[in-house]
This record gives C-alpha cells, structure tokens and sequence, in this order.
DNA sequence: GCCGTTTTCGGCCCGACTGTTTTCAGTCG
C-alpha cells in the first residue's frame, strides 16, 4: 500500500485551490474539500478499501465522481486532472490566496488585470502602486498587502501552535479578560477547546454588559502585535507569539449557541444545521430559532436537548459518527485524566532526563499515582547516554532500594523498573533478552534508520514486536508535530493487528509535539480492540503533567477507560504486561 | 461535485467586518 489518505485528501485540496482560483463553481470546489476532509477523518485506508473493490462513494462528501479520482490515485499514483490543472494554473498563483486579505477571487484577478503570477511580482506590483488603481482593490489594501507580504517573509504563514504552546499564550489571556468582568463568561473556542493537536487560532466568547469597554481593553492588552479587526460584536487582534485571536461578545442567552458555534469543527456544525433545518428551524451563533421564537442558545446541553442529541463533548465534534451516536445514546464515556493511575514511560539523569529517579518519583507520587515506570533509553541512543546492560542492572538495583524505602514510609507508589530499548534497523533490540525478561515493562522504540521502504519498515517492527519481551511500542509512528519529522511510513493496520495478536499495546505519546499515536489511529486501535497505554515521555517532573495532553488525544479517538492500559489497578497491569 | 422520507434538479450556512463603494463584494471563520 503505498498511497494514504493523508496523500489523496492533499490532491484533492491541492486541486481545490487551483479550481477556485481558476473561478470554478464554488460547491464543487468546497466538494473536493470536503471529500479531502472525510479522508483524513476515516479510521481505515481508502487505498484498502479500493483494493478490496468496496465502493468508496458509500462515505460522505465522496461520490461517484471523487470515488473515481481516489481509484485512479491509489492505482496510479497520480491524478491526471490534478497535473493538467497544475500546467494552467501555476501553484506559485495559487499560494498567494495564503496572503491575508487575499482570496481565490482577488488572485484571480490580480493575475488577469496585472499578469501577477507569484509573490514576487505581486509584491513589485504593491511597490509600484499598481494595485490601488485596480477595480475593487484600493490604497489600503494595497498597504496590507504590502505589509502581509513582508510579515510572510519574516515568519511562514498558516503558523500553528503545539496545544501546550496554544496554553501558553491562551491561558494568561482568558486570565486577563476573566479579570475585566468577573460576572461575565470567558471561553476558549475553537479547535483549542477541541484539544485539537495543534491550534491556528483562537476564538474567546465571552458575555459582558460593557461590550465597549471589554473590546478597548482586548485591543490594548500588553501581548497584543497588531489589532486586525475591531467592531462591537467581534475584534481580531494578532498576539506577540503570531496567534490570531479572536474575541466575540455575545448576549447571555446566546452564550451556548456561541460557544457550540465557534468550537466546530466546521464539519460538525454543518452536520447538526442539518438536523434544525431538517425540523424548519433555523441554527446560528445566537440560538435555537423556529421562525423568531428562541428554542435555546444559553447553553450547549440546552441546544443538544433540543436537537435530541446527547451532549457530545468538544473532543468529538469532527462529524466522524459522533452524532449519530449521540443521537443512539452510545457515544463513549471518554477517558479523563483521573483514569490515570500510573505513567508507564519517562527518564531519569541516567540518560537525557533531568532529574534523578528519586526526584521523578516523588513528583508521581505528588500526582497520587498507584505506580510508575522508569524507562531510561538503551545504549544505541548514544546521544541520550543510553544504557548498556550493566547500567541497567545497576539502576533497577536502585529500583529495588526505593520500592522498599517508599513501603517503608507508607507510601502507596512502586516503582516498576523498565526500559525504552532501542528498535535496531533490522528488528532486533538493543539489549540482550534475558535482561529485557527481567523487566517489569520494555517499552521498544525506533529512534534511528527511520528511513527506508514501507515494507521493511513493517517488516523491521513486525520483529520487534515478535520478541515476548515487548509490551509497548513506544511513539509509534515516530512523528514530530512542526518539525517536519514526518511519520516512519509502514503499514499501520498490519502492525496494529500484530501487536494485538501478540499482546503488545501501542502508545500514546503524550508529548505535545509527538502525540503519536494521532487521533485517528486511536480510533483505528480501538476498533480493532486493540489496548493502548498514554504516558509522557518525562524528562523532568514537570513533564509529568503532559498527561493531560496524551488523555485530550485519546478522547478525540473515542478512547475509554477500559481501552487504557494504566488505568487498571498494579495486579491487573502486571497480568496484562505478561505475554 | 454531492445529495435526496417535500427532491434525480436545484439547492448547497451565514453573519461580521473591511474597504471600496453609493449599495456591495470579498474574505474570514
């Protein structure tokens, strides 16, 4: 299998673009994109689902149209109405609509009237004054073109923020506007609400009786760079740190509707429109409307109880099923971070972590857990310092000590002693077996020769996970979010059943630039039934608390309690660990 | 291009804000 979905959802937007450039009719374009969303969403590979000879136009947004575009990718690789369009339209025209200000309707023009054909010549066009004199486009604009030009340059637009980064610069803000009014409410929206990986922008929604004033002291607030926008209902400010942030003021009774409104996703809400339209009614940011009567707004639980839908939680608003199991009363009883009894993969300073065993302990202990692994890496990760086998005889030694000094002082926490070895290039670990039998928990990770074909990469962990002594495959896919590591590329599904199979569980990596396994994969394991265990990583005590972030990604795959390995009491881990 | 228990044709979410207009188009979310 050598096409993902990933891949085909890029084509088909990659062609929506240059179609709406090009002035195509704008539902077809949105179809492309929708059919590219529906891709990205689906927990199985279309390329599987062609191969099999299902019927791909069964799933939303995908007709037969599109369905005949997705067979032509996975077969040939390419998509022949993708490269013709590509030779009228040239991508470089295409990627000035990620100009702000400008979209498929201005770059079309801009191209027709000033032959513009990139960004180097919209830019000396700007310079020249050529665009004010344009029909629609004036000095302002020109100035922000100019400006927005310039500012991509310095920093690459569609900027995304890692969720914890997205905290960061969001948290002190609600803090400050919680402040201005303490009566009124103040939420984070958005796809931050959704603990979507990573966040673009925010949108606050809050309820004030001075509108006015709330607006003057967002505008000014310290962190602000730029104020893009600034009316009474809405003003969008660019923060410092390259956030855009959004802030809606809305009437107490159409707080919920807000709030539901601006979470989304998009996909969502067109999804539950479709329900009050269905019944005559109309649904928007300010409620539940049949005709003029209010049917609800000052709640989300108002506006689901009236649409019949159980409350779905932020976590799932991406129109993947969630509401036709609301609706069913069978959506899941997500996992939540008091689930968490135990983090089963962090560091010490015996390797890349920062703190000695004691001191990483004591914070678990801190954060009232039953038990905690330590999983210093092995000596192929030689950057980390990792450990051969005499040093890690030596520190489950003084594994041993602090259990018994921990029983000693009455505290409710053991240590289990563990390791993160090392996946070697042709499957085979990085320390021998008899010491690896001796653990309490081996977590197996491939941190090196991440390059090489889907089939030997398959392959090379199908080995690993052959060995009886793995329990948990570690940062599966190896991923980093924003630093352009993109997954190891091998055969998901394949590995997912092995590991089933096998009695190996995947993990969730909690790190908020790794959250690997994704969303989408989490769904897929737990399909299948297949068990995952969410742990931090740590390199220091304060990383413990990224636990938070590993459970958020589990609930967007519909992950439960029950699909968790560290949620069960020490016996039942310990039983479940033995293969 | 997709979709259908008012439909196989004719819809497809819609409101705020801005700038360029003189009543509205384009963009964004």
């Amino acid at each position: 299998m050598a096409i993902h979905n990933g891949d085909i959802a890029d084509a088909l937007n990659e062609l929506a673009d240059i179609l709406d450039v090009e002035g195509a009719n704008s539902f077809r374009v949105r179809s492309y994109r929708d059919a590219a969303r529906t891709l990205r969403g689906l927990s199985r590979e279309a390329a599987d689902m062609v191969e099999r000879g299902e019927d791909l136009s069964d799933l939303p947004g995908i007709g037969s149209g599109i369905a005949s575009k997705i067979r032509e990718l996975v077969e040939t690789g390419k998509l022949s109405q993708l490269e013709s369009a590509r030779e009228r339209t040239s991508p470089e025209l295409v990627s000035l609509t990620e100009v702000d200000q400008l979209g498929p309707k201005r770059v079309k023009k801009l191209h027709e009237v000033l032959g513009v054909e990139g960004p180097a010549q919209l830019k000396q066009a700007a310079e020249q004054g050529r665009i004010a004199s344009v029909e629609g486009f004036g000095k302002k604009t020109e100035k922000r073109i100019l400006d927005e030009l310039e500012r991509l340059e310095q920093t690459p637009s569609s900027q995304r923020f890692t969720l914890d980064r997205a905290e960061e610069t969001t948290e002190p803000l609600l803090a400050y506007l919680r402040g201005l009014d303490p009566a009124g409410n103040v939420t984070a929206a958005g796809s931050y609400r959704r603990r979507r990986e990573t966040v673009g922008d925010l949108d606050i929604i809050i309820t004030t009786d001075d509108p006015d004033r709330i607006m003057e002291a967002f505008t000014e607030y310290e962190n602000v760079d730029r104020v893009a926008a600034r009316g009474r209902t809405r003003s969008t400010v660019v923060l410092i740190s390259g956030m855009q942030v959004d802030l809606r003021v809305v009437e107490p009774e159409s707080y919920g509707a807000a709030l539901y409104y601006f979470t989304g996703s998009k996909a969502h809400n067109v999804a539950t429109r479709k329900i009050a339209v269905d019944r005559g009614w109309k649904m928007n940011e300010y409620g539940l409307f049949d005709g003029k009567r209010r049917l609800a707004g000052r709640s989300e639980e108002e506006l689901f109880a009236a649409i019949d839908l159980a409350p779905i939680p932020p976590e799932l608003r991406e129109n993947r099923g969630e509401i036709d199991a609301a609706r069913d009363n069978r959506l899941p009883h997500l996992l939540t971070e008091s689930d968490i009894r135990g983090d089963l993969q962090t560091h010490t300073d015996a390797t890349d972590g920062q703190l000695p065993l004691e001191e990483m302990v004591e914070a678990a202990v801190k954060r009232g857990y039953e038990y905690y692994a330590v999983t210093d890496h092995s000596k192929r990760v030689s950057v980390a310092g990792g450990l051969d086998a005499d040093a890690l005889r030596r520190q489950h030694k003084s594994v041993d000590r602090l259990n018994e000094r921990l029983a000693k002082e009455g505290k409710e926490i053991v240590v289990l002693r563990g390791v993160e070895v090392d996946i070697l290039q042709d499957g085979t670990l990085d320390l021998p077996d008899e010491l690896l039998a001796a653990c309490d928990l081996v977590v197996a990770s491939i941190h090196y020769d991440r390059e090489m074909s889907e089939e030997k990469m398959t392959e090379r962990i199908l080995r690993a996970l052959d060995n009886r002594c793995v329990n948990i495959l570690g940062h599966p896919t190896g991923r980093m979010i924003g630093e352009a590591r993109e997954p190891m590329r091998f055969d998901v599904q394949r590995i997912m059943r092995a590991a089933l199979d096998r009695g190996v569980f995947l993990e969730v990596n909690a790190q908020p630039e790794r959250l690997d396994l994704s969303d989408i994969h989490c769904r897929r394991a737990k399909e299948m039934g297949l068990k995952l265990a969410v742990s931090t990583d740590a390199h220091t005590a304060s990383h413990l608390s990224y636990m938070k972030y590993g459970v958020a990604q589990a609930c967007r795959g519909w992950i439960e309690a029950d699909d968790v390995i560290n949620t069960r009491p020490l016996p039942a881990l310990r039983k479940l660990l033995e293969r």
